[in-house]
DNA sequence: ATACAAGCACTGCCATACTAGTGTGTCAAT
DNA sequence: ATTGACACACTAGTATGGCAGTGCTTGTAT
């Protein structure tokens, strides 16, 4: 018995679990399954049309990236918006995404330049279609480049899992009014400082940029604040139901 | 129905499935189980005294470490040691722990720097009786504590999963022949530099020790071929056992 | 001796039964 | 009306059965 193998084998995208997985993910990263919500293994298995053991193996896997906290005998909830959570993801994309962009300025090609700068026309578009999602869908593409130009990519999946946290809370400052444009201006800025290799200024862009979610972060808690995480004991109740109302 | 939490509500230490996770992992990457072994979710449940359930989520987790291969239908394998997936490792670990190092020169107290240099004469005991095991215990405390000088310590889960790919490269290191004693002298260097609040030379020292692992790996690779993949196709035996010696 | 083919043993995946533990709703006692 | 206790419904954790798919082995024909 030989296995050929190379890249990624652990991802037949056609399982049940993987499927289960990228929706669930998916609905909780786009706030459609809101912080606090509760998560039956059972419940979810039936609307899924699948069976508990991915369901609950999906389950675990959103533990480990915290966007699901799992109370054995008690129940399975959608994890509230952590302020020290979220800092700390930050730090860590921050961290990488940083030493990258420092890689990047000396390997840089005009290709480069003119697909980043292709995408930051794209997004202009969605931010006059206020189309919310798709801007999301292109911020993810931008980053990801930035990271390949530094020679990086392979780093992407750490970010990813540091990123699924701030997503929430990024998207809770859209829906609150944050404008777009701003986000577009400094991805704008980063692509202009590394045009002209200057690392420095790309790198203080860049954390301009990434620091940008803690601005509304505590004016989001103050409006929707059964959302967060006081930090301290935790209460939840097994069949309440979050909103964004 | 009423759920405290705070901290990690996620490991009930006594559980089956936190026992199996926690035993498969330590014997990963102590390399009393060889990369290239292949595993059964059977026979390590009969082994491990428990049932297949437990085991396979263990499985699914390691998976996502990258310390094991999941192939369906084929098996299941102790992943080989992957240069491109260890400097992957390497780059995450040294971006997060240098620009935690760069915030803890600020912070820096002179009990940590006590605390920090009592690990480092542990270190030179364990250099003398050459308990590698002991040592790599204190090298985890080491970096733990300078994380958390730099306040950062909620960090280190991420730094833990890049670690443990690493980890197993150092180990053969070690075991071939690397003196302790370049490490210690690393890790003084490092805190000396803290000590005078030199951000640049402590971050320069620090850059050095984490690429450390780079200098001895591919003379190892020459050593024990088998032990690593070659970046392509990989062909594993069902029954292949792959010993050190 | 070699080549080939069919059966077999084994894999991980999924479904489901069972267990131990938890909060809640109900009903009784006061 | 209030309180308390107890049964129940529901939870996640664990165990196990069945499945489709894979490579190895063995037997057979050449």
């Amino acid at each position: 018995m030989t296995a050929s193998s190379s890249g990624s084998p652990k991802a037949p995208s056609h399982s049940a679990r993987s499927r289960t997985l990228e929706t669930l993910r998916r609905k909780i990263v786009t706030l459609e399954l809101a912080p606090g919500t509760s998560l039956s293994e059972n419940e979810l298995a039936q609307s899924l049309d699948t069976s508990r053991t991915p369901v609950r193996e999906s389950l675990i896997l959103l533990q480990q990236e915290a966007l699901v906290q799992v109370f054995p005998q008690i129940g399975t909830f959608v994890s509230l918006v952590d302020i020290e959570r979220v800092t700390q993801a930050q730090f860590i994309r921050e961290a990488i995404e940083c030493a990258s962009l420092n890689d990047a300025v000396a390997r840089v090609t005009e290709e480069d330049l003119t697909s980043l700068r292709s995408i930051l026309a794209q997004q202009e578009v969605t931010e006059i279609e206020g189309d919310v999602e798709k801007f999301f869908a292109l911020d993810e593409r931008f980053h990801r480049k930035l990271l390949s130009v530094g020679g990086h990519e392979s780093a992407w999946a750490a970010v990813t899992s540091a990123k699924a946290h701030l997503d929430r809370a990024r998207r809770l400052s859209l829906i609150d009014t944050r404008p777009i444009s701003t986000l577009v201006g400094q991805h704008t800025d980063i692509v202009d400082a590394l045009a002209s290799r200057d690392a420095a200024t790309a790198i203080g862009a860049l954390r301009v940029h990434l620091r940008a979610v803690f601005e509304d972060i505590e004016r989001i808690r103050a409006a929707v604040p059964h959302l967060f995480s006081d930090g301290r004991t935790v209460r939840l109740n097994r069949r309440t139901v979050h909103t964004l109302d």
